[in-house]
DNA sequence: ACTGTTAACTTAACGTCGTTAACTTATCTG
DNA sequence: CAGATAAGTTAACGACGTTAAGTTAACAGT
C-alpha cells in the first residue's frame, strides 16, 4: 500500500500528523497515556512508521513540547514591550503562571521532571536565545531593574534574583499541579496564591515596595 | 522450597526486606527503575511473592515514602519546641529544603507528581494530624504568629500565608531537583537561592521585617 | 521497456514490564 | 494420617518501546 517518494511538504504533513495525535493525547491523557502504538493507532498508521520521523519516543515528545514553548517565549516577547521595568516583570510572572496552568502537562515535562543530563541534543529551541528562551527575558528585565537600583542594595547578584523569582512563581504553578486536586489540603485560590506570592516577593526585593500601587 | 507458616515476625522481616531493597533502587537510580521484577531479583524471590505483601508497585512505592515522610514530619516536630514564632516558621523552611534535597526521590514522587484523584487510601500517614503532616504543622504556627499580628495587616488569610511560604519553599527545591543539572542556567549556589527565597518572602510578609536578626 | 535502487511503509519479533492464574510444597490442625 | 492452608513457585496475558526483515510502488539509468 505505500505510494512512494512523497514530495517535501507530504512528508512534513505526516510529521504534523503525527505531532498533533500526540498532542492530542498529551494533553487530554497525560504522559503515562501516550503510547507509539497508541499514536499510530490514532493515524491509521503503524507504530514503526512514527520511526520514520522521530528518533524515539523522547524526541517526539520533546517535538510537540517545542512547539508551544516557542509560542511562550513568544507571548514573553510581547510583555517585554511594555513601558515600566516592574510593570514588565510582573507581567511576565503572570502570563509564565498562565501558560503553565493553561499547559500542565506540558509544563511537567519541561520543568518538573529531571532529565537525563543533556536534552539539548534533541531539542530545538536555543536556550539563552532572548528569541526563544522565556528564562533569559526574565533575567534580561531583572538586570535591567538592578542596573537602576530598583532592588534592596544589599541583594548583589541579579541573577540570583532572577531565579528567585523564577522560582516562586514556578513554586505555586507546581504545586497546583501536581497537589491541586488532592482534597486533604484546604487550597486558597490559586489566583490568590499567585497574587500574594508576587506581591511579597516584590516587596521582599524592591527597595520602594510602597511604590507598587 | 517454601517453608510453611511462618511467625508474624518474620512476616514482618520479609516486609522490610522488600521495602529496603525497594528503596535502595528507588533511590539509587531513580524511579523509572524500579520494576518489581528487579526488586524482586535483588532480594531472590520471584515477582510474585512481593504481591503477597503489596498489593501492587504503588502501593509498595508509598510505603517506602511513608516511612520517610514520618521522619521528616518528627523532625518538623522538633523544630516546633523552637521558642520563637519567626525562628520556628525560618527553621520549619529550612528542615523541609533540607529535606527535599537529601531525599529527591521521595521529594519527586510525593510532592512533584501528579496522582489519581485519591491516594488516601493507600498511604498510612494520616495528613491533618499535626504528628504526622508536614504542612499541617507549617500551618499551625503560621496561624499562631497571624493571630499576633505579626504579618502585614493586609493579608486576611492565614492559611493563604502558609500555603505561599510552602509553595516558596517548594519552588527553589522543586526546581533544583528537576533543572539543577542542566547546564544552560547558569545556577547561582543553591543554598544562596534558599536563603534569599526565605529572607524575601518573610521581608514581604512580616509587619516588621527589620526585626528579621 | 526493462531493471535495479530506494522511499515508505508493514508485519513479526525481542525483551521488558505489571499483574494474575494455576500449581507445588511444607507445615499445622483435627 | 487426612486435609486445609500459608508461602512460595512457574507460566502466561497483554501491554510497552524498539529493531529487523520483508513488501510494494515510484523513480533513474541504460
Amino acid at each position: 500500500m505505500p505510494p512512494k517518494i512523497k514530495s517535501p511538504e507530504d512528508r512534513e504533513k505526516l510529521r504534523t500528523l503525527i505531532l498533533d495525535a500526540a498532542r492530542t493525547l498529551f494533553v487530554e491523557r497525560g504522559i503515562e497515556a501516550v503510547s507509539m502504538r497508541e499514536i499510530a493507532r490514532k493515524i491509521n498508521y503503524s507504530a514503526t512508521t512514527l520511526y520514520n520521523h522521530f528518533a524515539d519516543k523522547e524526541a517526539l515528545l520533546q517535538a510537540v513540547c517545542d512547539e508551544d514553548f516557542l509560542a511562550l517565549a513568544s507571548s514573553m516577547r510581547d510583555i517585554m514591550q511594555l513601558p515600566g521595568l516592574i510593570e514588565r516583570i510582573q507581567a511576565l510572572c503572570t502570563g509564565y503562571a498562565q501558560f503553565a496552568l493553561h499547559h500542565p502537562n506540558h509544563y511537567r515535562l519541561m520543568f518538573m521532571t529531571p532529565r537525563a543530563p543533556c536534552n539539548l541534543d534533541i531539542t530545538q529551541i536555543q536556550q539563552g536565545n532572548t528569541e526563544q528562551d522565556a528564562y533569559a527575558q526574565l533575567k534580561r528585565v531583572v538586570q535591567a531593574a538592578f542596573d537602576a537600583h530598583l532592588f534592596k542594595a544589599d541583594i548583589t547578584d541579579f541573577e540570583l534574583i532572577a531565579q528567585t523569582l523564577w522560582a516562586s512563581t514556578h513554586g505555586v504553578c507546581s504545586l497546583e499541579i501536581a497537589l491541586g486536586h488532592e482534597t486533604w489540603i484546604h487550597w486558597t485560590n490559586i489566583e490568590a496564591r499567585l497574587h500574594l506570592m508576587q506581591s511579597a516577593m516584590l516587596r521582599g526585593l524592591l527597595q520602594h515596595p510602597e511604590s507598587l500601587n
